[in-house]
DNA sequence: GTGAAAGCGCTAACAA
DNA sequence: TTGTTAGCGCTTTCAC
């Protein structure tokens, strides 16, 4: 079935072209009757604007790329609900696509989106400083760029949604330490990402502060999955490092690290107890449920989409860095 | 930074438009010495081709829009996965949308995508029937359709990628029964999803075929995720009905249902058993772990892509089903 | 208040 | 082998 074009408009009511347009996007200068007629005869044969001629038109693609590291967890569809509840009601279409925490697999993302011709790319890097040059490149381009989550080095000024990382990890911390643990031990996932330093300094601060840090109790795992975590926690116990309880950076690990301790038959959180970050359903889908700090993934996807809605608009406006507060939730992983 | 054009190529090397077009295109219509001056500057001046150009001129938007009923569990991702896989390489852009198990969320859904001037959809409908006039106006239209994993009713005649819902579901039933079980619940979720019907043929055809069905043992529920499995499981032990294990419909299901028993210190899989359908990371991320029948959903993703590619190419080609095969992984939930 | 025409970037039929 | 031109669907000047 053809599509219906403003030319078929023009034809079936032998009017011109402009005057369809006019009517359609309800110019000043155009006759009420005429603009009824076009309208009533729109609807009647069913008159669907093409995106694809606008766009060329106005030489935007109206296309925003998100680049997460994994799909595995619903944490970046959390993300991408809220990025498209703001993008999708102004035309945007939201193009998702998985790095799988491989820097190499992101690059190839972007240059993929850029193919793609997007306005802008959200994106949630999966490593610190490796793509620094593409995200420099792309932004001279004109590109809009907004990070989210994990962002890249300082040395990049860019737009950002993130949390405070460093007073969130003590606020878990803290907790552990008040529900009586003394050997708390830190997941940390790879030091190529930021927020794994940033809460590792927040998580220090805290057991130093206590005068009961130990670096032994620093576990760095190549990964950033469920085996990581379990892997950190075979770690501990073959070095036979004492741990009551574990931070882990993300739920993935501490989903991980928690099943090796069942399997161990080390009582969760009796003999160790367990919190995280998180945000999703992950944390009460496990048993027992997961002490960790909820991050408003939603509404950090709306902000993003908020902020490069603003560096579409003027790509030279200002760099914002929007801190999102996120609440700690406490759960059997932590409570008797 | 201004984009790079045809036009800019041109100027600055005193050739018409077409000729650098040719170029570009490897036309054979071309000087190879030409060839390699356009292919040169194009690439000393980073030229990109423009695809909104394209799609104006072809008349398609190459924007395939993927429509799911949820992305809490990683199901839809690996779908997702395999459907970039096949189509990206082909310059399509996947819009993936959730319906969150709601009709009219889907049919929202589908009109965003009909705004987006999308090529194609690939659906998981989340109702039988509801949407089917939308469907099928859609298909009138000249959009390709095509369902995976749950189908619309055998009223609708469109390209599917399904499994057999009905001997894999038995298989499930067999295996729960070797393992000394007698008393097996199903956990169905609603009615309205035609692979629920399926399964439950599956499930009665071999109980029966044992003696030992009782309808008392299916418990339908309202929902798909976890908290509908707690509450059919609450169900069965409020209504006092014996059992010593569950054969979820879904692995949110089942897991809901692991989690509550957990709760109520019911040993798992001791004293109830549980196994479900799946093909993602949620089987093994529990503990115990789950049984589950392994869908092969990047394969499905990518066998619907190549559906789908069919139909766009050919509108009239005929509309295949491919029924996939899985295997059931037997994992410590219905192991000693 | 309406129409004619140009142009967004590109390809393809037609001429040369 | 290369250039000219029309046209994809739409908006927007410029005339009338």
């Amino acid at each position: 079935m053809k599509r219906i074009t403003i030319k078929d408009l023009s034809k079936s009511l032998s009017l011109s072209t402009s005057t369809i347009s006019r009517a359609l996007l309800n110019d000043k200068n155009i006759n009420s009757e005429t603009q009824k007629r076009v309208l009533n005869e729109a609807e009647k044969l069913g008159y669907k604007p093409n995106s694809t001629a606008l766009n060329l038109k106005y030489g935007k693609s109206k296309n925003i790329g998100l680049v997460v590291p994994e799909m595995v967890t619903p944490f970046s569809s959390k993300i991408l609900q809220g990025i498209q509840e703001v993008l999708e009601p102004l035309g945007y279409k939201v193009i998702i696509t998985q790095s799988n925490e491989s820097p190499l697999v992101e690059r190839k993302n972007l240059e993929l989106l850029e193919d793609f011709n997007v306005d802008g790319i959200i994106i949630n890097a999966c490593h610190e400083t490796y793509n620094e040059k593409i995200y420099r490149k792309m932004i001279e381009k004109g590109t809009a760029l907004v990070f989210f989550d994990r962002i890249p080095s300082k040395s990049l000024d860019v737009p950002k949604v993130i949390l405070d990382d460093h007073i969130k990890a003590s606020l878990v911390v803290e907790h552990l330490i008040n529900t009586g643990k003394k050997r708390i031990a830190y997941i940390m996932g790879p030091s190529t990402i930021r927020n794994v330093i940033e809460r590792a300094r927040g998580y220090q601060r805290i057991l130093e502060k206590h005068g009961i840090f130990d670096p032994n109790l620093i576990v760095q795992t190549e990964g950033m999955m469920f085996e990581d975590g379990a892997k950190a926690v075979q770690q501990l116990i073959v070095k036979n490092i004492e741990f009551d309880s574990i931070f882990a950076f993300s739920d993935t690990l501490a989903i991980g690290a928690m099943n090796y301790l069942l399997e161990k038959n080390i009582k969760i959180p009796q003999q160790v107890s367990v919190a995280s970050f998180s945000g999703t359903e992950l944390s009460t889908i496990v048993h027992p449920q997961l002490t960790s700090v909820q991050q408003p993934l939603i509404k950090m996807g709306e902000t993003a989409a908020r902020l490069i809605l603003k560096k579409i608009k003027e790509i030279s406006s200002p760099n914002e860095t929007i801190v999102m507060d996120a609440e700690l939730i406490y759960r059997a992983s932590t409570l008797n």
